[in-house]
DNA sequence: CGGATCACTGAACGATTGTTTAGTATGCTG
DNA sequence: CAGCATACTAAACAATCGTTCAGTGATCCG
């Protein structure tokens, strides 16, 4: 670990520390961190992180409650509203930039905690109001079940930011992943304008077979 | 960490070292287990971790390969062909005596290291030459560009068993994943069969859009 | 029977962990 | 200027980490 001092030295040292935990954080994991290399990072002693943050754990919270805040806009000119779905497709759009943040959002949103979880909901909740008001509109198809609908393009949009590596290597090592972004785009809006089947008979035979045991939920 | 000898007794000492491995692996991460856990809930001394697999790295790398084998299928009777898709089916549709397994996949996966990326790989090449064939037989829409394709179908047979967490609890904390599975099916076939626009403009836009800045690739 | 190999353990090693403590420097407030 | 809070550090703390070592039984082979 020789290279130290990663963050920029004009901002005050609660700050510092805060982006090299982000970035350490996000790079490889809460467990794979330590405080000390935080505090490197940070160009600060150890104590001075403890000092701060109160433990490893209180700089985590400190971490979390500040990631939800750039994701939904509330810093900046508080001119513009943001929600995830916005901040991701920016921050998506020049991930080197952004680099920090995106592997912490991502490692948050998976681990399934306290606060991965209440961004994933935040994030279905405006894409189910956002596929209601389209539906109105007939922009959007209706479906049979909205909030499990709502809860699949959600998940779908996540897909690039937990799986970006995964992803990447496997069609061909570009690395440069707001390309990959862009290939997305045309498949996807393809399979959201005329499916993946070329008729409804996969649909139809599983309508079919729920209609034969409609006994779904109850145990 | 009162609970030990977490794994049954009528198996060899490296079988059980392997199995709470993945089960510690799987829930915890590979940072946040300590090789003295393993070999409690193993119900042996952590020397003898190392005295079968060398370290703990080694450890991994067998629990690696030990769930490449599981996952395509090259073990109990060798007569049926797996791959990971079949397998995912298979386990998901009894997560509760699968966890350890699907857990240790999950992690495995997102960590987009050389084991997850192999599977990832494995699974977009058997998932596009699927799309090929049917679509040759006309169940499945051309694309074009059938490889991202491929590959975005395969992420959203990933989404459950990565983004399980997040996705149970904003549906209401059911925590009973089968019944998750269950009622993604139908609103996911929805999409693959009819999209998710009522008409095509979104599309039409996009291609006249990509149309206008042929330079894509090039930078 | 003798020797060797093997699975296995208890105890310790040094390194690293998060955290605490004592202390210094600085700058604000009265 | 005195007093005090604050920012910050060096050093040490106990605990835990992965790993090593010496040694014990048991099994097997000749």
């Amino acid at each position: 670990m020789l290279i130290m001092r990663s963050v920029p030295e004009d901002l005050t040292a609660p700050a510092r520390i805060r982006d090299a935990a982000i970035a350490l954080f996000g790079a490889q994991g809460y467990d794979g961190t330590s405080v000390r290399a935080i505090a490197a990072a940070a160009g600060v002693s150890p104590a001075l992180v403890l000092h701060h943050f109160g433990s490893k754990e209180g700089l985590r919270e400190a971490c979390d409650s500040w990631i939800i805040d750039e994701v939904m806009g509330r810093k900046e000119g508080l001119t513009t509203e943001h929600d995830l779905a916005s901040t991701m497709q920016e921050w998506l759009a020049d991930t080197e930039r952004f680099r920090p943040s995106l592997d912490y959002l991502a490692r948050t949103i998976v681990d399934g905690g306290e606060t991965g979880a209440r961004l994933f909901a935040h994030l279905v909740d405006r894409t189910e109001s956002m596929l209601a008001s389209q539906t109105e509109a007939g922009i959007v198809r209706p479906s049979s079940d909205p909030r499990m609908t709502a809860a699949i393009v959600a998940t779908h949009g996540l897909v690039p930011l937990v799986l970006e590596r995964v992803l990447a290597r496997s069609l061909g090592d570009t690395g440069l992943s707001s390309a990959l972004i862009a290939r997305m785009t045309l498949p996807t809006l393809e399979l959201y304008t005329h499916g993946l089947y070329a008729d409804s008979t996969v649909l139809d035979a599983a309508t079919a077979a729920l209609k034969g045991t409609p006994s779904e939920g109850a145990p």
